[in-house]
DNA sequence: TTAAGAATGCAACTTTGTTGCAAAAGTATT
DNA sequence: AATACTTTTGCAACAAAGTTGCATTCTTAA
């Protein structure tokens, strides 16, 4: 195995281009989820804004990252588990937290997403959540 | 009491303009929540792009409205109940839905959002949570 | 009615996101 | 290794979204 992003894209027959490993590679060594604009910061000398936005888009569709909401019109991403590269739809099921002191958005993916009752008629196709408050880093 | 929207502004010590009547009343009849997008649609020959940005930034800062977050930069807002109004912070602990067919959000006033456990060190202030699916309209 | 303070509109600007198309790079085949 | 075919990229041009400062207008309270 020579590099781990040039694995992610053959498992999801994407073909292997510069961009798209830097991209991943920004991804793989982050502790928390990027939003297009921090992903820019890293690499808009060697990359055009244009081709970070449709890399996003392709990893997105291909389960290869999911992107997590949010009230700052700054949705955030980051990389999927395995079960989604491999089965190329989302699993994500995890709970996100957003630091108010630092800013950052991490994924918690020990912590699942307790279930909700929905009033009749309404089918849940998806589920969010986002907790806002301290993290660990800056308690 | 001659207007509602008057009373709200009134209770969060706002002084009573037109634009803010307006727009309250957009909120007092929308079936659903509202993006800013929404909002200037409905009022842009009136108010100015500018005044509605920072009516509904006002709205939230007294407690009037809440944001959904989403995955498709397009913050919605809708009208807190009672309690966020007097108490001037948000007491808003309900589930958000957004049909992913008629694409409208819709705040489910009597669906709680369970308790999560969140990890050591982390401590929650406000915690958001979405579904998406059908509503019962489009079911 | 008036004076002080707050909200609004406008202009100018920045940032964010989209689209079409030609050039470049990647992939599969010989 | 050269080829042909397909996909991706960069660029330009644009559209949409959001921000800021300032002069004018509107609200409120005295
Ligand atoms: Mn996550
Ligand atoms: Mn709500
Ligand atoms: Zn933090
Ligand atoms: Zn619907």
């Amino acid at each position: 195995m020579k590099n781990q992003g040039e694995d992610i894209l053959k498992n999801s027959a994407l073909s292997v281009t510069a961009s798209r490993k830097r991209i991943l590679e920004i991804f793989l060594s982050a502790d928390n989820a990027l939003a297009h604009q921090d992903i820019e910061t890293k690499c808009a000398e060697q990359y055009d804004r244009v081709t970070i936005y449709r890399t996003l888009q392709t990893f997105l569709e291909k389960g290869i990252i999911h992107n997590i909401p949010s009230t700052d019109n700054m949705v955030r991403y980051a990389l999927c588990n395995e079960t989604c590269i491999t089965s190329g739809h989302h699993h994500d099921n995890h709970v996100h937290f957003k630091c108010d002191n630092c800013g950052k958005t991490v994924c918690l993916d020990d912590v699942n997403i307790p279930a909700v009752n929905l009033p009749k008629g309404y089918t849940m196709k998806e589920i969010n959540m986002v907790v806002n408050g301290t993290c660990k880093s800056c308690k």
